[in-house]
DNA sequence: TTTTACTACTTGCGAAATGCAAGTAAATGG
DNA sequence: CCATTTACTTGCATTTCGCAAGTAGTAAAA
């Protein structure tokens, strides 16, 4: 149960403990490329329209490793590449993200672009897109994590 | 529809847009002493557990309400204090923050302290938990904005 | 009335985090 | 073998944060 950030809580408050872990710009967008956007490589990561850099986004990785939110596996393909996902801790965040996207389409519209299919699925029935989105990260699992059964 | 934070995003990611407005430590604090723990003045703020500095609370405060989620009145006993509160904006950030607390008391418990019976709500009722949230706040607007219709 | 205390900030400066761009080591691919 | 890719690491400038003192306005106490 390592606390991973620097703003080391003098509280017991769920909020500022969920924030000493994820209450930074950087942290949540990457759980965000691993939740929504498939994600899985530091470069992709990377080049992110977000802009990220290298050394915040190693940071990051770091951190959310030690956290328990997400781990990583050699790519199948090559040893040079890697690939991220999320552990239970960190797709238990899906809600919390979702309706973070139900509040920008809400109240920053003008600025947000969401595919119209998911838009709908966002504003009529986030409970449903959750439930997708833990079903394709399953999916993904299979086929990644299928040869070991590491930290599943 | 200002963006109010130095990480003007190059995205037009939902999530990214978020927390350009509200991805920093200290914001969402600031929004969960006002959403949840009747903290409407700097003071209170400013002696909350977590121990925020005078600056960044003051800036957090300016950004808030230059972001349309928060406002402020004059205290109506004095005219030395201020009292700040939600508008609906902010008031709409009650689901990302009660499916916080959530996560964390399911994964960060060791370290949360929950009253027994906000956290019974918490997860067996988090819909009934908002619920009564958002009537609370509309209790205080009842007896502290009655007078003027500011932005209500 | 004057003095003291409270309130919401502001300010100066050091510490910490972030951003930029170059660099590095390991594993390919040609 | 050389060139490219991949995941970082590093040096340094810039920005943000944290600490503590200061300020101006409004009471409250003497």
């Amino acid at each position: 149960m390592a606390q991973t950030t620097e703003h080391a809580s003098r509280s017991s408050c769920p909020l500022a403990c969920t924030l000493d872990v994820i209450g930074d710009h950087w942290s949540l967008l990457v759980i965000r490329d691993l939740m929504f956007l498939g994600r899985h490589e530091y470069k992709d990561m990377l080049n992110a329209e977000e802009g990220i850099s290298t050394n915040i986004l190693s940071d990051r990785l770091k951190r959310l490793e030690a956290g328990g939110l997400i781990d990583s596996i050699p790519h199948p393909e090559s040893g040079r590449r890697k690939l991220y996902y999320l552990l239970p801790k960190g797709k238990d965040l899906v809600h919390v993200l979702t309706h973070m996207a139900r509040w920008a389409n809400q109240h920053l519209s003008p600025l947000v672009r969401i595919p119209p299919e998911k838009r709908a699925l966002l504003v009529n029935k986030p409970d449903k897109l959750i439930e997708i989105t833990l079903q394709q990260l399953d999916e993904w699992e299979k086929q990644f994590l299928k040869k070991k059964n590491k930290k599943g």
